[in-house]
DNA sequence: ATACATGCAAACTTTTTGCGTCCCC
DNA sequence: GGGGACGCAAAAAGTTTGCATGTAT
């Protein structure tokens, strides 16, 4: 990965601001340095960055977002390679650990939810790399 | 709200399919026995139903995706009125427990992500609804 | 009867990509 | 010098919305 002007104020920016932007907030604000920096850029730069393990993408990975029609108390499990999902048992309740964690953020906390990311059996079977 | 044949058929569907279906998924598979429904109603209805708590919609809430430029160990927690994003510390650390949680499923798991729900400091000031 | 829901299509937002040029290694 | 990265702009992908019509209550 070579580096760059862009692609080292991408990085400094983001971890400058503690707001999690959004990819046009933080083209938005990169450009206020760098003025001539493409939108295409900053997305690229995303893109390579999380998947070197550099940043952390938020939200369940695929493009499309993704539906689950049982409200009962259970986590997801999400290949990382092919990006299938399974269902886990438990997860939601929240624990006095979690009420520990929590506290302090002045939030009122009404749910918990966790996404275990991994290799699915098939992706295993494929080896480590691609 | 109403019982309609496409929510009803939706709803079935969706409870269904245990695949984690994306909206244009869903719609594929409710036009096989509803050939006329609209793929803005499947929209429409997943909207409704995940508001209403009929249903998950996976994923960090807010339209656009977010980023974050720690790999520090923390989880995420959002408001899900305002769709605000603080952090939180602690979190991805795989216990003894997620380890007895995930056994079973054949995948190599490689990282927890908590996310926490709830309402920002602002938005509880402002009441529990509007 | 009437308010909510639908189908359709257009608009919008977000993300990806092709291509020619540039510049890091 | 060569291959990865960039800027630009167009296209693709995903989602929302306006409007006329249909229908559950």
């Amino acid at each position: 990965m070579r580096k760059t002007k862009q692609r080292s104020m991408i990085i400094e920016e983001l971890m400058k601001l503690h707001s999690h932007p959004s990819a046009d907030e933080l083209y938005e604000s990169v450009r206020k340095r760098l003025p001539r920096i493409s939108l295409g850029t900053v997305y690229r730069n995303l893109e390579i960055l999380s998947r070197e393990g550099i940043i952390h993408r938020l939200g369940s990975g695929g493009s499309p977002r993704r539906f689950d029609g049982t409200m009962d108390e259970h986590s997801h499990i999400r290949c990382t390679r092919c990006g299938r999902i399974d269902d886990v048992p438990s997860g939601g309740k929240l624990t006095e650990c979690d009420k520990g964690i929590v506290r302090g953020t002045g939030y009122r906390v009404l749910e918990r939810r966790v996404e275990f990311l991994g290799l699915c059996p098939a992706c295993r079977k494929r080896g480590a790399r691609g």
